[in-house]
DNA sequence: GGCAGATCATTCGCACACGCATGATCTGAC
DNA sequence: GTCAGATCATGCGTGTGCGAATGATCTGCC
């Protein structure tokens, strides 16, 4: 603890949005894979899977970009959702470079059934602030994303 | 755009906390990875090395909570430091168990060198914000992290 | 109708991220 | 002194994340 030479110098890193942000993020994606432990279900799968969910069926660049992922990451995501047969793969035929992706049975129940625990996920995550304070970071949150 | 049925049920992806935060990590992350695109640094990179050059020397895991790392991955993230030169791992005689870290000189030079980048990042990130915002969202992202 | 340029998906490589198990070491209570 | 329990670091397995390269296909313009 040596006396600080000019305030103007020091950032600490504790200041930074980018750790700030990470820290946040790590906290709740903990809370929401505890919350889905015994469905064993990611946050990106989640998305996903709730996306394609309602939207009924959607082209997998298309729903990567809905969903903000990358088309080298949504590859994956949708591969673990197909072999877990939460979502069937198909082709257009009008356009044979397209993966066309639906929900099966299985991937709309689940959805359904996990709706309840995602909204506890965003309450728990949320619950160190007040109600206003909530609707303030979620406002200012969507300027930011 | 069928009618909502009920505006209970209906609780969008695009307003979980968790998307949120993932998209604001995720545009922080793009734009720190372009500012320091030279010197291939990453958050998590800059994160232990300042963090390592602040304490002048500590152990490996203690080093790991104070950036909020799992033991696991502040493992690759200090072996990607050591492998540039940027950082020392010595050994403390008393306690066999620990590895404790240093910056070099190199180490330190580079923190220097990016602070002004680093920064930027900051308030690039935010600029989407007026000032009294940015003031409020950073106390508010502290409360939750 | 053919070709340049865009788009779709995949693969590779690298860097997080963490739960879990493990082996080495330390600590405190007895 | 010793032994149970904690702590330190590592390794494995799985799952994001994204840049870059690739091959297949489509589209628009000529």
């Amino acid at each position: 603890m040596s006396s600080p030479p000019l305030l103007l110098d020091v950032f600490r890193l504790e200041d930074h949005v980018g750790f700030l942000l990470r820290k946040a993020h790590q906290r709740h994606a903990a809370i929401f894979l505890q919350e889905m432990a015994d469905q064993g279900l990611t946050p990106m799968q989640f998305a996903a899977l709730s996306k394609v969910a309602e939207l009924g069926r959607a082209t997998q660049n298309h729903l990567g970009r809905l969903v903000a992922m990358d088309p080298a990451t949504i590859q994956g995501v949708v591969r673990r959702l197909t072999l877990r047969g939460l979502v069937v793969r198909t082709h257009d035929p009008m356009d044979r470079r397209t993966a066309v992706l639906a929900p099966t049975e299985a991937g709309l129940a689940l959805i359904a059934s996990v709706a309840r625990r995602a909204r506890r996920t965003h309450d728990s995550t949320l619950l160190p602030l007040s109600d206003e304070e909530q609707a303030a970071f979620l406002t200012l949150l969507r300027k930011i994303g």
